[in-house]
DNA sequence: CGGGAACAAGCGTATATACACGCTTCCGGA
DNA sequence: TCCGGAAGCGTGTATATACGCTTGTTCCCG
């Protein structure tokens, strides 16, 4: 903490919060992938799920929301209209604690159709920002990603 | 977009979604900062609009919506909760189209202490990170939040 | 001065986010 | 065997997000 604010009246300057920063970033960002998916009906965080899965095969739910940063819960929520639009199908295992998903064919075929969109937005941005400060940033806010939360 | 993805078959790499790095940044920092506004039982979101109300008086919900780079009814949703609490209160002007928000005693009150909570927050974060860094990477975000959305 | 354009804001709907809690299943020790 | 803790997930509730549409108001021009 400055020392400014911890003994004076100072108001908090304008600009300093991390969080407020990121998010910011994060809504405009959102917005310009979500309008290049848009034709396909498909957001960006249904893309990612895809795009892990795609990877990955098949996984467990906290598996695939820990590689998600994500709360386990958000993405149970998340993968709802994926399995109600047939792009994801739940597996039971032999531990009936687990539960498991995976892409079905049509899926693999979304994701394989969504990548041009997503490729839209991706090439929009680093356009404008610059595709070796793009690479650097995503470098630094995986760090911040993967940071504890203790 | 990368010859690569032109002309082969290969397949999206991992971590080059600009998008995901910034949504799973924002993720785990904003649940640093609402850990440590749970205690007085406000959200960074909330924190942050109270944050600029206290520096700017009073504004329109779409000015203020600019300001965060947030959605117009994306933020009329987010003062509910706020003036339901009475922190804030809205104000008829001339122009009757117009509806003003500004901080109530109350919210300049919740305000001032919620200042002490999110500095743990931030404080946190920037010993980890580091303070020089976590300043050149707020500049880097602004000028993702401010990159035009056309 | 009448009416359409332009402006400001809220509402309907759907998804995104996560904490607190409860349920089912598994496993290991008494 | 049995039972209590731990593991794995879903649900209830509340906030966060934003697109499309509607409503209400003002402005401006013929």
């Amino acid at each position: 903490m400055p020392r400014s604010l911890k003994s004076t009246k100072m108001k908090l300057p304008e600009g300093v919060c991390n969080c407020l920063a990121v998010r910011q970033a994060a809504r405009n960002l959102t917005s310009i992938y979500d309008q290049a998916l848009n034709p396909i009906n498909l957001r960006v965080t249904q893309f990612s799920i895809l795009y892990k899965l795609e990877s990955r095969g098949k996984i467990r739910v906290s598996e695939l929301a820990a590689i998600l940063v994500m709360d386990r819960t958000t993405l149970t929520r998340n993968l709802r209209p994926l399995e109600r639009q047939g792009f994801i199908a739940h597996l039971q295992r032999e531990d009936r604690r687990e539960h498991w998903v995976t892409l079905t064919p049509a899926g693999r075929e979304k994701f394989k159709t969504a990548q041009r969109y997503w490729a839209k937005a991706q090439n929009q941005f680093e356009a404008a920002f610059g595709r070796r400060k793009a690479s650097h940033l995503r470098e630094t806010l995986r760090s911040v990603a993967g940071m504890s939360r203790g």
